[in-house]
DNA sequence: GAAGGGCGTCAAGGCTCCGTTAAGAACCGT
DNA sequence: ACGGTTCTTAACGGAGCCTTGACGCCCTTC
C-alpha cells in the first residue's frame, strides 16, 4: 500500500485530505510541524510527502532542504502564495512539484499520482561521504565499495545520525528514539554500540572520521 | 548537455522560450506539430519534453498517449486551460508536470530543473540476473534456462521483493503485501514462504545469493 | 598527585529470531 | 466425490543479537 505522509497545521485542511486520501486507499500518516515531520519520515518513510509551506515551528522551505540531505522522497508543496520566486525557491530546494491554494482535491491527486508513479523509477537516496556510501532508503551501506551488514539496532543507530548531517545529537535523544523512552539513562547502550559501528564502519577504529564523539553531550555524523 | 524538446506551434512562445532555454545552457530542439513531436523524441531522444497541448494535427494528450507506449521521458505540459479535469487528464495519461498558460518564465524553468533532478532511471518488466530470468508481467521465472512454476502465494512474495531490487523491504510491510493488513504478526508465513523460494530458485537454499534475510528487520531481493 | 567521571573495549550469558520439517486443513479441477 | 496442490499451523534446534558487568584509559577537577 502506498503511504502518504500529510504535513499541515490546520487541522481541518488534515482532516478532509486525510479522509480522501484514505478513501482511495492510501495510508495516511499525518505531522503538524515541521519537526514532527522531519520525525516521522526518519521513522515511517512514506512513499510521497504533501507538505504545506506554512507551519509553525520551521518554515516548509527549511524542512525541505533538511530533508533532501539524506532522502529523496517526492515532495508534493502546498502553498497559499502564487508568486513565482516562492515556487522557484520550492522546487530547486528539491519539490518535485508546487500546488497553491485554494486547489482543486482532483488536481491534488492527480498530482500525487503522478508522483508516486514517478518515484518507481528513481533510484536510491544515497549519502555519498568519501569512502562511504549510505542506501537509507534501501538499508544499505557500503565502505570501500565493499557491503557492510549492520543488525537492527546499529541500523537505527546509524540512520539517527546520518540523517541529521553533521549535526550533533544528544545521548538522551539517540537513547529515546533507538531504544525508547525508558532507556534514557543506559548510556552504556550508545557506547557498546557506537564501538560496533565504528569498527564496522571506520577504517580506523581508533580515530573515527565519521561517527564522532562530543564528551559530555552526544555524537555527530561527518560526511 | 541537457537537451529539451519544446513542442509548441504558436512561433512566438517558441522563439522566445527556445532563447530562454539555450540561454541558460541547454540543447533546444522544435516540433510544431504532434507527429513531428513523436518523430523527434524517436530520433533525438530528448531528456525532457515540453509539451502544448493545443497542437494542430493530433491533440497533446493523445501525443502524450502515444509517447507513453514507449517512452519514459519526463514531459511537462503547457495550457491555456485551468479546468480540473484537464489537468488530471493530462497527468494520469502520463505527464510529470501541468503548467498553465500564462505562465511565468522562471516557474516553468524551475519546473525543468525539478524534473531534469528527477529523471533518473527506467524500470523494467524482466529482471535478469545470472542464473535467474524474471518475467514480471508474464508471471514466469528461469532458472538456468529451466522454467519454475511458482504457487500464488510464492508468487506475490517473490514479486514484493523483485519489484524493490536490492532493497531492504520489512516484515511487517511484506505480510500486509501479501497476505493483508490482518497479517502482520504471523511471521511464520514469511519463513515457511522464503525456504520455498530458496528451494526453487537458489542453487544451494542453505547459502542463498539472491533471497537474502536481514535478521529482525525483513529480506531483500540482489540481482 | 589523587580522585572521579566519561568513554572505549571486551566477553559471556540469555534470549529472540530464523530455518526446517511435517501433518492436517482448505481449495482446486476433473 | 476424489486426488492433487496449496495454505496454515505448530514444534524444535541453532545461530546470532542484545544485554550486562567489569576493566582500563584519558581528561578534568580538586
Amino acid at each position: 500500500m502506498t503511504s502518504i505522509l500529510l504535513v499541515d497545521d490546520e487541522v481541518a485542511l488534515l482532516r478532509t485530505l486525510s479522509m480522501n486520501l484514505r478513501a482511495r486507499g492510501y495510508e495516511v500518516l499525518t505531522a503538524e510541524s515541521g519537526e514532527d515531520a522531519l520525525a516521522r519520515v526518519r521513522r515511517d518513510s512514506p512513499d510521497v510527502v504533501i507538505l504545506d509551506l506554512g507551519l509553525p515551528d520551521i518554515s516548509g522551505v527549511e524542512v525541505l532542504r533538511q530533508l533532501r540531505g539524506w532522502s529523496t522522497v517526492p515532495v508534493i508543496v502546498l502553498s497559499a502564495r502564487h508568486g513565482s520566486d516562492d515556487k522557484v525557491e520550492a522546487l530547486d530546494v528539491g519539490a518535485d512539484d508546487y500546488v497553491t491554494k485554494p486547489f482543486g482535491i482532483d488536481e491534488l491527486l492527480a498530482r500525487l499520482r503522478a508522483a508516486v508513479r514517478r518515484s518507481g523509477s528513481v533510484d536510491a537516496a544515497t549519502v555519498e561521504s568519501g569512502d562511504l556510501r549510505i542506501d537509507l532508503a534501501g538499508r544499505r551501506i557500503w565502505r570501500d565499495s565493499e557491503e557492510v551488514r549492520l543488525t537492527p539496532t546499529e541500523w537505527g543507530l546509524l540512520a539517527a545520525l546520518v540523517t541529521r548531517p553533521g549535526r550533533l545529537v544528544g545521548q538522551r535523544q539517540l537513547l529515546q528514539e533507538v531504544w525508547g523512552p525508558a532507556y534514557e539513562r543506559e548510556t552504556n547502550y550508545l557506547r557498546v554500540y557506537m564501538a560496533n559501528l565504528r569498527r564496522k564502519l571506520e577504517s580506523d577504529p581508533s580515530r573515527p572520521r565519521h561517527l564522532i564523539t562530543e564528551p559530555g553531550m552526544g555524537y555527530r555524523f561527518l560526511t
